[in-house]
DNA sequence: GCCTTACGTAAGGAGTCGCTTACAATGGAG
DNA sequence: CTCCATTGTAAGCGACTCCTTACGTAAGGC
């Protein structure tokens, strides 16, 4: 997860996402919607293929890339934890443990 | 939402997250949990600030630390486009568009 | 074989990041 | 007012990031 969560905190590399989220796309194709060079799309979707975020088919000379939804999923785990359901089941136990401790110090 | 990405994307700032996650903190007792000197955690704070990730109170002379889950909602829709149903409606509105290219080109 | 197309890899440089130590600021206790 | 506790801020340093240009590699077309 931590290499997702780099992959995905460089603006270029969520760009790339965003271009293969829905249709799989050659490098190429890929490079020639930035004004950076090609070489650099290339490093970058090196980075997003290491943390399993895009998967690479390759077909003739092209490589092409997809995303790989899988690599969302702890993303999502932990994320959840902080909105909604999460964050309260958390407050909850710590209420708990709160009380547990005051409990403790000056016991009834 | 840029910030809040490049915040979560530090192993330390993602571990203060955890710690006022259900509990509000004060800056000296999440300190106290790391091997990083007190200045570093102060520094990762006023990062988690800038993104709204974290709310900060005083009281005192102390600063207490807790989520804020607003600050959480453009990294949830962001990266809801890459799981499940998102994902779905993106590749059948790709499917469509690569249709309609393909009747341009060649067309009945 | 030779050329072209499509792409990755290597090397190096400017800028950013996260850490440390030293110092400043603010609030409460006495 | 002085002292202590709690915290932020400043300055500087090594490590990492992202970019560029130059070069290497592999699959076709002819």
């Amino acid at each position: 997860m931590e290499n997702a969560l780099r992959a995905i905190a460089e603006p270029n590399r969520r760009r790339i996402l965003e271009l293969v989220a829905g249709q799989e796309r050659s490098a190429g194709e890929i490079a020639a919607q930035f004004s950076i060079s090609r070489p650099a799309v290339s490093q970058h979707l090196t980075v997003l293929k290491g943390a399993g975020l895009v998967s690479e088919r390759r077909e003739g000379t092209k490589r092409l890339y997809s995303v790989r939804s899988e690599g969302f999923e702890d993303l999502r785990a932990f994320l959840e934890t902080f909105w909604g359901d999460g964050l309260e089941r958390l407050k909850i136990a710590a209420e708990h443990e709160e009380g547990r401790r005051r409990r403790d110090r000056r016991p009834a």
